[in-house]
DNA sequence: GTGAAAGCGCTAACAT
DNA sequence: ATGTTAGCGCTTTCAC
C-alpha cells in the first residue's frame, strides 16, 4: 500500500491540495459539495494526514514529554492515567522518558526532548534539578513539575504539601503527649522524606521540642525489612511514619515479630496510601493522595500554558489536598 | 531565543547546510578541520537538530507506540521499564497510549497512531483485537504483541505460556490426589484467566477428570474480597489459584477470617508474583514472571523487524519462561 | 470559494 | 571534500 498523501486526495477529488487541507482542518469556507467530494476521496483512499508534516509546517507537535523516575510505576500509575486522560481530550500525545537512579543520563533525556520538539514537558519527581530545567526553559519549552513546589519562569507546579500534612498530623500527637514519633527513611523517595522531615521538625519546634527520630536504613541492609526486624526488637515509638505501603508493611511485620502489638504498643501510619494498606492486618492508616488528579491537573495546566496568551490565565502553583483515612493501625 | 536551524549553523561555520548535515550525522567524508569548525558553530549557537524535520525527510520517526490497558501500571511497570531501557539503546522514543475498559475508543487510538507515523507499535494485552491489528498492518506498521501468542503478517509476539504454567502445576496436585482446585475470576485480566482456565481444563482432562471450580465474582460484589469472605465460610478447596497479588491477599484474609488456616486447610498460589506476596503473612507462593524481559525482548524484536531486511532474522514468536517461588501458602 | 506558491528544517542524490 | 537542489507532506498567505 503506497503512502498516500494530501496530493493524492487532491487529484482524486479534482481539487487543489489547499482545499483538501481546509477540509481536514475543518475550515468554514469550503463549499458543502466540494467538502463532501473531498471527504469521499479521503475515505476511498484511506488517507490519514501525516502528523509529522503537520508538525513541521505548524511548528508544533501536539505531543508533550513526560519524565518519571524509572521503576516508579507502582506509584506513578494513577498520575499517568490522569495525565493521559486529559491529554486525550486535548489531542496531545505523551512520550515517556524515565530517569535512572544514580547514573545521571539526564543530559541525554534533555537532549532527545529538545530534539523531538515537544510542545511541553511534564516532570514528576526531583530527578531533574533546577539546572536541567533551566536548559529546557532556555529552549522555550513550557514545564509543569509534579510533586515539588517550584517557582521559575515558564514553569508551573502541581503538588501536595507533605510538610503541612505531617505537621498537622504530628501536632495532634504531640499535643496529646505522644511525643515519641519516628520517621522511616525511604531511599527511593528522598524528596518526599525531606518534606516530611521538615514538617516534623517544625511541628516539634512549634511545641518547644526537637524531632530526633529520623530512622535511616543502614546501607548494608538489603531491605528495610531486614533492618527493621532488628530495630523493633530494641526500640519502640508512639507512632511510626512511613512514606510507602511496602515500608509500612515491613514495619508491621517487624513489630509483630518482635512480639509487640499494633496499634496498642505502637501506632503506624503510611503517608502514601494504597490498596495494599487495607489488605494488611491490621489495616494500615494512611493519607489518600490525589494521584490521578496530580496527573490530570498537571496536564490541564500544561494546556493552559500552551494556549493562553497571558500568564494570568493560569496559576503558577496548584496545591492539591489529601484525605486522611484512619484504619486499624492507629488509635 | 530564536529557533536556530541547520541553515544558521551553516552560515556561522561558513559552509553549506549539506556539510552541517553530514557532521551531525557522523558522515566519514568530512575533513577534520571543517568538522570542528561546524562543531564549534553548533556549540556556539546551541543548535539541536529538529527531529520532526528529520522524520519528514527520512520517512521515519524513530518512535514507537506502546499501547497498554489503562490503570494497569501496577502490573505493567516492569514491562515498560524493560521496553524503555532497550528503546534508549536504539534511540527510539516511546509514545504511550492507553486503552479504556469497556468504551472502545480503540479506533481513536489507532487513528492517532497512524497519523503520528510511528515506526512500529507494541501492544500489551488483548484490548486491541485482530481486526484492529489488521488496520495497523494495512498501513505497513510492524507490530509486537506482548502477552498473547499471535500469528499474522508483520506481527510478532512475546509471551509467557500461562496455560502450560498452570497445567504443569495443577498436574502435580492432581497426581497427589489433591483434585479440589479452584481458580478465581479476575475481571481485569480476562485474557490471562482464559489461558489459566484452559490449562486447568486440559490438566484435568488428561487425568480423566473435569475441572469445575472456576469461581466467578458476582457482579453485585464491589470487590472480590467482599464475595470471598462469604464464599470461604461455606466452601473449601485443596488449592486456590489467583492471578494477581491483591486477589491472593483477599483470599488469604477471607480464609483466615473464616477460621481456616493456610496452608494447612487450604493452599494458595498467586500466578503473577509481586513483592506484596512476600509481605503477606503467611507469605504467598507465586510464579516470578519475567516482566522486565517481556518488555525488553519485545522492544528488541521490534528493532529487528525494523532493521532486518528479511523476515528470517528474528523469531515470529518468543516464549519466555517463569520461575516458581514456593513460600508459606503452599505445602 | 478555490488555487498557486512559498516555506517549515532536514536528507540525499547529483554536481563540482 | 563540499555545495546545489529537489523533495518529504503539510499549512497558509496571497491572488483570482
Amino acid at each position: 500500500m503506497k503512502r498516500i498523501t494530501i496530493y493524492d486526495v487532491a487529484k482524486e477529488a479534482d481539487v487543489s491540495l489547499a482545499t483538501v487541507s481546509r477540509v481536514i482542518n475543518g475550515s468554514e469556507v469550503v463549499r458543502e459539495d466540494t467538502r463532501s467530494k473531498v471527504q469521499e476521496a479521503i475515505e476511498k483512499l484511506g488517507y490519514k494526514p501525516n502528523a509529522i508534516a503537520q508538525g513541521l509546517a505548524l511548528q508544533k507537535t501536539t505531543t508533550i514529554a513526560l519524565v518519571v523516575p524509572e521503576a516508579s510505576f507502582y506509584y506513578t500509575g494513577q498520575i499517568i492515567n490522569g495525565l493521559i486522560d486529559v491529554a486525550k481530550i486535548y489531542n496531545y500525545n505523551i512520550v515517556l522518558h524515565t530517569t535512572t537512579e544514580g547514573i545521571s543520563k539526564t543530559n541525554d533525556i534533555i537532549e532527545t526532548i529538545i530534539k523531538s520538539r515537544v510542545d511541553g514537558v511534564i516532570i514528576f519527581n526531583d530527578k531533574l534539578d533546577k539546572d536541567d530545567l533551566k536548559v529546557l526553559t532556555n529552549y522555550q519549552v513550557p514545564i509543569v513539575v509534579i510533586g515539588n513546589q517550584m517557582i521559575a519562569d515558564n514553569i508551573c507546579s502541581v503538588y501536595v504539601d507533605y510538610a503541612k500534612l505531617i505537621y498537622d498530623y504530628a501536632d495532634k500527637y504531640i499535643k496529646k503527649g505522644k511525643t515519641n514519633l519516628a520517621l522511616i527513611e525511604d531511599r527511593k523517595n528522598p524528596a518526599m522524606i525531606k518534606q516530611l522531615n521538615e514538617g516534623l521538625k517544625k511541628a516539634f519546634e512549634d511545641n518547644g521540642l526537637t524531632f530526633t527520630n529520623y530512622i535511616e536504613i543502614p546501607k548494608e541492609y538489603r531491605s528495610s525489612y531486614m533492618f527493621l526486624k532488628d530495630y523493633f526488637k530494641m526500640f519502640s515509638h508512639d507512632l511510626v511514619i512511613t512514606y510507602r505501603d511496602s515500608q509500612a508493611m515491613a514495619v508491621l511485620n517487624s513489630v509483630q515479630e518482635a512480639g509487640k502489638s499494633i496499634p496498642d504498643d505502637l501506632e503506624l501510619v503510611c503517608v502514601l496510601d494504597s490498596k495494599y494498606n487495607s489488605m494488611a492486618r491490621p489495616q494500615i492508616s494512611g493519607f489518600k493522595i490525589p494521584d490521578y488528579d496530580l496527573g490530570a491537573v498537571s496536564m490541564r495546566v500544561m494546556t493552559k500554558m500552551l494556549h493562553e496568551e497571558n500568564e494570568d490565565g493560569y496559576n503558577r502553583e496548584t496545591e492539591l489536598s489529601y484525605i486522611y483515612t484512619p484504619r486499624k493501625s492507629t488509635i
